[in-house]
DNA sequence: CCCCAGGGGATTT
DNA sequence: AAATCCCATGGG
């Protein structure tokens, strides 16, 4: 068991950056997070400005969290007008955590026209049946297997994980990335745009699970993936003009530019801010 | 039971 | 380039 004392100067809300939705292996029990996470089995909690957690060491804790980006500096950045600011306010503390690119890459491609729970269910199956196994704190837990791994499973036992026509994409994915173990170097050392072109490569990404997979895994703090929740929030607040039910492709295009021009660089922390503080999760609690 | 959720791809206009 | 349908699953 290992603790931290975070800095007061460094707000981090361990529930709100686990629970909105950005991550798809942590469970709450009694008041412990447990997950896997880069390898390792993990439990944490949190009291106050105290981190306790086992199954990482600190250096882990500190970079999977990102406790050392400047919250606030990142905050003051996006905080131009009120609609954010009272997100801002609402949700201080939630950070985007560093995730792997192809654990995160396989999960947004799963993660498409369905929901948390489901998605949270492909990725544990995945993981349980063709995953490392790793002693943990909790039992034994899986890591989430590697594109060899994946790409030895038949259809039909990837199927069986209930991927449904996703199961083809994920196949595709495996497979390429097992013939170019460096696609992820590759896709981190060129620019945003193009960064965001290659990931469309994959057969199952579109622009919203390219720009998930660049925002969480890749840091590119500028995309702004757009879902209907965003969709929504974006057209009462800043875009009045939008129409339809729809997000075309033209339409998610205006939006995403449109929040890079008026967030900045670190857009995607406005979209992770909105979505927590008005989007599903709150509308349900 | 039906409806909603709600992303990407294929097809058609 | 835009509109329409379909894909498999889970939640209300």
């Amino acid at each position: 068991m290992t603790a931290i004392t975070l800095r007061p100067d460094q707000p981090f809300d361990l529930d709100l950056t686990l629970s909105c939705g950005q991550a798809f292996r942590w469970e709450k029990a009694e008041g412990w997070w447990q997950g896997v996470a880069c390898g390792r089995a993990l439990r944490i909690r949190q009291d106050a400005d105290r981190l306790t957690f086992e199954g990482a060491d600190a250096g882990f804790v500190r970079d999977y969290f990102r406790l050392d980006q400047d919250l606030p500096a990142v905050l003051a950045s996006i905080d131009r007008d009120p609609a954010i600011g009272a997100a801002i306010r609402e949700c201080r503390g939630l950070r985007l955590v560093k995730q792997q690119p192809w654990e995160c890459l396989v999960s947004y491609i799963c993660a498409t026209n369905t929901n948390i729970p489901a998605v949270k269910r492909r990725v544990g199956l995945m993981a349980e049946r063709y995953g490392e196994p790793i002693d943990g704190p909790f039992g034994t837990a899986h890591a989430f297997p590697e594109p060899q791994a994946l790409a030895e499973v038949t259809c039909a036992d990837l199927w069986d994980c209930k991927l449904g026509y996703r199961t083809e994409s994920v196949r595709r994915a495996a497979a390429f990335a097992t013939e170019n173990p460096d696609w992820a170097e590759r896709v981190a050392a060129i620019p945003f745009e193009e960064a965001r072109e290659a990931l469309m490569e994959f057969r199952g990404v579109g622009p919203k699970a390219a720009d998930c997979v660049l925002l969480f895994a890749f840091g590119f703090f500028e995309a702004f993936p757009v879902d209907v929740w965003i969709r929504r929030i974006v057209g009462e607040a800043y875009l009045p003009g939008l129409t339809g039910k729809n997000c075309t492709p033209a339409e998610y295009d205006r939006i995403r530019r449109f929040a890079r021009e008026h967030f900045g660089e670190y857009a995607g922390y406005a979209q992770e801010y909105l979505y927590c503080a008005r989007g599903p999760a709150r509308r349900a609690a």
